[in-house]
DNA sequence: AGACAAACCTGTCTGC
DNA sequence: TGCAGACAGGTTTGTC
């Protein structure tokens, strides 16, 4: 579900966090994303008694630093993973995973009911040895993208930019909907292979891709359907996104007169305006 | 290299 | 109303 900017909420919500010490760590036991059981023994030793130093992202990937240990927790959200900072602990919600019980009496809960997502623990320092954080391209938010780099980076595939982009190693962090979204505003077509792509398209497009993020941060990340912040509150941005699950909808550039379309790439939905996206 | 499909798993919506 | 099937914001892996 959460792409860069939901991620980024999340963190952003979980910062009350910061300093608090885990007092002990509670896992479902049911396995998280394929190949990866959850290594609950190794997490509990971990967490027990270390505070929570410090809360870093790259792309969607979030990292939990242990103080004074020399691992963090690195979490996947993957399709409905939750992060929820909870204060006043009730019954266990379905689809609870790990629940890190805190000093002050609250609760970090990690659900998912599609148990797309993951947690486990990283060594600080060589994170980017992990084979899912090693292919990462810039984050570009934290980053500011070159863009020499990301011309250089499209012109070693052919394939088409809508695909490229979801593939994590170009830029960091954009998913099914903002990619849509940003080549929608580089008005470039999907379809296009990214080695065609000149000089001043790549970096209109990267320019597009900062502004879609920054603005969907600037509304909480979108909620299409169930994502919350670490607090609990729905992101707004579905209301201003300009062509996602917009299909039939006018263009939203009054003078193109185009209507939105709906592809499928990859067998995920692309939604472009095929009247000003070339 | 890249197209394509399948895998992980559950919830929700659509159409009959 | 009930049920089957399609589909969903992600990533990895394997085949052709």
């Amino acid at each position: 579900m959460p792409e860069l900017p939901e991620v980024e909420t999340v963190r952003r919500t979980l910062a009350p966090l910061l300093g608090e010490t885990i007092v002990s760590t509670w896992g479902s036991g049911k396995a998280l994303r394929l190949g990866r059981p959850v290594e609950l023994e190794r997490i509990r030793t971990a967490c027990a008694g270390a505070e929570v130093a410090a809360l870093r992202r790259l792309g969607k990937f979030l990292l939990i630093d242990l103080g004074q240990r020399e691992h963090s927790l690195l979490v996947h959200l993957g399709m409905s993973g939750r992060l929820r900072h909870v204060h006043s602990p009730r019954a266990r919600a379905p689809h609870t995973h790990l629940e890190w019980t805190l000093k002050g009496g609250g609760l970090l809960r990690y659900s998912d009911p599609r148990r797309f997502g993951s947690v486990e623990l990283v060594e600080r320092g060589r994170e980017r040895e992990h084979p899912s954080l090693r292919r990462l391209g810039p984050d570009p938010l934290e980053d500011c993208p070159d863009p020499e780099l990301f011309f250089r980076s499209c012109r070693t595939t052919r394939r088409p930019i809508k695909v490229a982009l979801l593939d994590q190693s170009l830029i960091a962090g954009v998913g099914n909907i903002y990619a849509s979204e940003a080549l929608w505003q580089a008005r470039i077509h999907p379809s296009t292979p990214a080695a065609r792509l000149r000089r001043p398209r790549t970096d209109a497009l990267l320019q597009a891709i900062g502004k879609v993020l920054h603005r969907a941060l600037e509304h909480g990340g979108t909620s299409l359907k169930d994502f919350v912040a670490a607090d609990g509150q729905s992101g707004s941005h579905a209301h201003y996104l300009w062509v996602y699950d917009r299909e039939h909808a006018p263009c939203p550039r009054p003078e193109c007169g185009g209507s939105i379309r709906r592809t499928l790439q990859q067998q995920r939905a692309t939604f472009y305006c095929p009247r000003c996206q070339h």
